[in-house]
DNA sequence: GTTACTTCCGTAGTCGACTACGGAGTCAAG
DNA sequence: CTTGACTCCGTAGTCGACTACGGAAGTAAC
């Protein structure tokens, strides 16, 4: 056969490329993902090239992109000019150290309160709901 | 005088807890806050507890709880029956630490390809954009 | 050739935590 | 007594990444 990764209907290609056929639908939207001529009055088809570009949103999406930042990188394939995508890297790179401080932060708190709550005894009042009320 | 911190309108009311208007009415729409009793005709009057409660809603929002989880924790308030409490807390400790894992993630993924980035010299692809290709 | 699954396409709904808007009523200052 | 700021209240819009719906038309299986 010359492949089964070619002339896919949308639900095959959603499939293979292990999203919902809305996404694709929607990624067409936002201009991800082109929309494929239609032979008259038939449906379209996909190929392989479509797949690796849905993987290629989802690996961006793991790494904390966001669909409109895919959508850069996307101008970006053939790697030639990096420097757009290294910027693009970098400042995704300092939102996800922002977050994370953050979320380290909460993890500290939240445990410690955890921690409290599990050992003050009956009598006195719970350090961990007493924690929220100043401030 | 009495207080500066009673029979404050919405606006000082605000101001005090450091919010918004808006966010005091969001809050009474959702059941965080009362509404205090309307003197005919009048405007609506509020005291140091409300600005209290604005106040541990801020706090526990910070550790990370929804304003839905929020609201059962203010039903908790006494701090003498505090196993529900400590329950939420450690749901809320769970998925911190999940989310703090996967940020934790794409931290390494995303310093690793800015770094290759970096590194690699102008004639081959770059690294960034080669690694969200293949999966 | 009929049934049953897909496809096509646009529009609208979801979630959370607000934010904005509009029009009427209230209040204090000058 | 007017001006201007503030309050009241309901409804609607925002953001991101989908998800759901609905009806018409294409297609595959029996
Ligand atoms: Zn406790
Ligand atoms: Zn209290
Ligand atoms: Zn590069
Ligand atoms: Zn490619």
């Amino acid at each position: 056969m010359e492949s089964a990764q070619e002339n896919l209907t949308i639900g095959a290609f959603a499939k293979a490329a292990g999203v919902n056929v809305e996404t694709i639908r929607f990624y067409q939207l936002k201009g991800l993902l082109p929309r494929p001529e239609r032979p008259y009055g038939g449906i379209r088809r996909y190929g392989r090239t479509d797949v690796a570009r849905v993987k290629f949103v989802k690996s961006a999406q793991r790494l904390g992109f966001s669909l409109d930042e895919v959508g850069r990188l996307l101008k970006l394939e053939d790697g030639t000019h990096c420097s757009e995508a290294a910027e693009l890297a970098a400042h995704r790179l300092a939102d996800v150290r922002a977050r994370l401080a953050d979320l380290q932060r909460m993890e500290a708190e939240l445990a410690k309160l955890v921690g409290e709550c599990k050992a003050h005894s009956g009598d006195i009042s719970c350090p961990l709901i007493a924690a929220l009320h100043c401030c």
